[in-house]
RNA sequence: GGUCCCUUCGUCUAUCGGUUAGGACGCCAGGUUUUCAACCUGGAGAGAGGGGUUCGACUCCCCUAGGGACUGCCA
């Protein structure tokens, strides 16, 4: 390998949901190239006509931004490129490194049928067969793979991986319609696009060995290969719809914060050392190819929420704020401006403990609702005639209060027990339903501060005034 | 069937021939406490099995078992 500049790329088909797997090797792929100094580019490859779709492709676009994976160059779009990928071809030909086959489909099929039996490859008769003899049907153009030695893959992830040539088969390069297939797109298209590191699931490295002869046979540098495990649901099954997700749109609807995302996956299959939280600047300086692991990861949701709560509190508040209202309103709430304000003084409060952003959005709503609020039963059988009569007590304390803060507020509640001569047990519980109309809240000096002092008061009053 | 990959606590991982096999999440116990979380302290918990190589193997080699990928005119 030479010492050309690092570029690596992701190149995706679009054809529904961005996989989460796909995020993690776009993730490596960007990691390595910022770890280096080098870039990181985007291929769409969209030569299957029957399953891309605009839509998709947009998912794609969507995905990445989302993650914060900035591709360094525009896009390539492969199918756009099938000219240059015929011109391959005809050079592979002209070589003597490929050549036409005439076999039927059913004349396929029966060899195949016959190979697997054998326990060998598929092979074409008209590998060795004189150009002259070509009859005039449709025909495919295959690769001519050596048939003997070996091929090896110097793999940064899987180590050395020797390949026998008698067990590779001789790919189809041109369909009998004249489109070119996956394996020459992706050897021309990374080629052409000055890859140097082919960084990829491991589904692909059978691939790998095969399109090493496309390489060769057009005397093109081989890139660097680095094969990744693949991502297994929580059971060790390959990942699907039914463990939770497996889209990235769906991680992001979910509540997870994209940041937090980029840690867990950067964590989901590569490491330093017992660093569990780092940030991209970290991750940038540490990353190298050699150092992930071989062996496929699972998915971990509640380490995932670990992740996610880290960076939840790490948040900018604001952002924070803007990420809630728009769940909010996706539930049909409308938010004034009072209301933001309110929604902007919770979340501090309540961010500790919230795993992902729909739980931040709970989190919050106690502090956003109208009046008056409807009590649960539970409620009300906490508002005695005792308890209203101290709720009465302390809400003129409220009301006299110097400053509505956390920590006033606190000495405050403290003082009044103290007063009354009984614990904060004794009218906390009632405190808060009546605050909160039995949402989660978070203790009562912050559920105080976050309602805001008049709201608070006349809460309260609400309680005291109904079914006296 | 063939080729190839993988195998350390439940999970993600550290270890790069010599460690009481470390950390994180989760779990359990205790603490804090006006709810739920969060937080603090402590605890349980692992080298798939069998052969080698070596003074010494989780680490190197082989076999077995169990997972997985590929074996498409899909990508």
């Amino acid at each position: 390998m030479s010492d050309r500049p690092v570029r690596t790329r992701i190149a995706p088909s679009p054809t529904g949901d961005m996989h989460i797997g796909t995020a993690r090797t776009a993730l490596f792929n960007w990691l390595y190239a910022r770890h280096t100094g080098g870039q990181f580019l985007l291929r769409i490859e969209d030569t299957d006509r029957e399953r891309s779709t605009p839509n998709a492709v947009q998912v794609i676009f969507d995905g990445l931004k989302w993650l914060g994976l900035d591709p360094d160059e525009e896009p390539v779009f492969q199918f756009a490129r099938a000219d240059r990928h015929r011109e391959v071809v005809q050079a592979l030909l002209e070589r003597g490194a490929a050549y036409r086959d005439y076999m039927s489909p059913e004349e396929l099929e029966a060899e195949r049928e016959l190979a697997r039996a054998a326990g060998r490859v598929v092979r074409s008769p008209w590998r060795d067969r004189s150009p002259n003899d070509a009859p005039d049907r449709p025909f495919v153009v295959r690769l001519k793979t050596p048939q003997t030695g070996e091929t090896v893959i110097d793999d940064q992830v899987k180590g050395r991986i020797v390949f026998q040539n008698e067990n590779l088969d001789d790919l189809i390069l041109l369909r009998t319609d004249g489109t070119p297939t996956y394996n020459l797109a992706v050897v021309v298209d990374d080629h052409d696009m000055g890859i140097t590191h082919v960084i990829r699931g491991d589904d692909h490295l059978n691939n790998a060995a095969r399109q090493t002869h496309i390489y060769q046979g057009m005397g093109w540098e081989v890139p660097v290969w680095a094969h990744l495990p693949m991502i297994h649901g929580p059971d060790g099954k390959k990942l699907s719809k039914r463990h939770g997700a497996q889209a990235v749109s769906e991680f992001d609807s979910m509540g997870y914060l994209p940041e937090a995302m980029r840690n867990y996956l950067a964590k989901l299959g590569w490491g330093h050392g017992d660093d569990e939280i780092f940030s991209d600047e970290q991750a940038k300086a540490w990353f190298d190819i050699k150092d992930v692991v071989s062996a496929p990861a699972r998915l971990d949701w509640d380490k995932l929420n670990h992740v996610n709560n880290h960076y939840i509190r790490q948040a900018d508040a604001p952002r924070l704020a803007s990420l809630v209202e728009t769940i909010l309103k996706s539930r049909d709430w409308t938010l004034s401006a009072a209301d933001r304000e309110v929604l902007a003084r919770t979340i501090p409060l309540v961010r500790d403990g919230a795993k992902t952003l729909l739980e931040l959005a709970d989190a919050c709503v106690f502090a956003i609702r109208k009046r008056p609020l409807e009590l649960p039963e539970k409620a009300k059988g906490l508002l005695s005639e005792e308890t209203r009569g101290r709720l009465a007590r302390l809400a003129e304390r409220l009301g006299a209060a110097d400053a509505w803060q956390v920590g006033e507020l606190e000495s405050l509640i403290r003082a009044f027990a103290e007063a009354e001569g009984v614990g904060i047990g004794k009218f906390g519980p009632a405190l808060r339903a009546v605050l909160s109309g039995g949402s989660p809240a978070p203790d009562l000096a912050g559920a105080l501060v976050a309602i805001g002092r008049e709201e608070s008061l006349a809460r309260v009053e609400d309680a005291l005034s109904s079914g006296a």
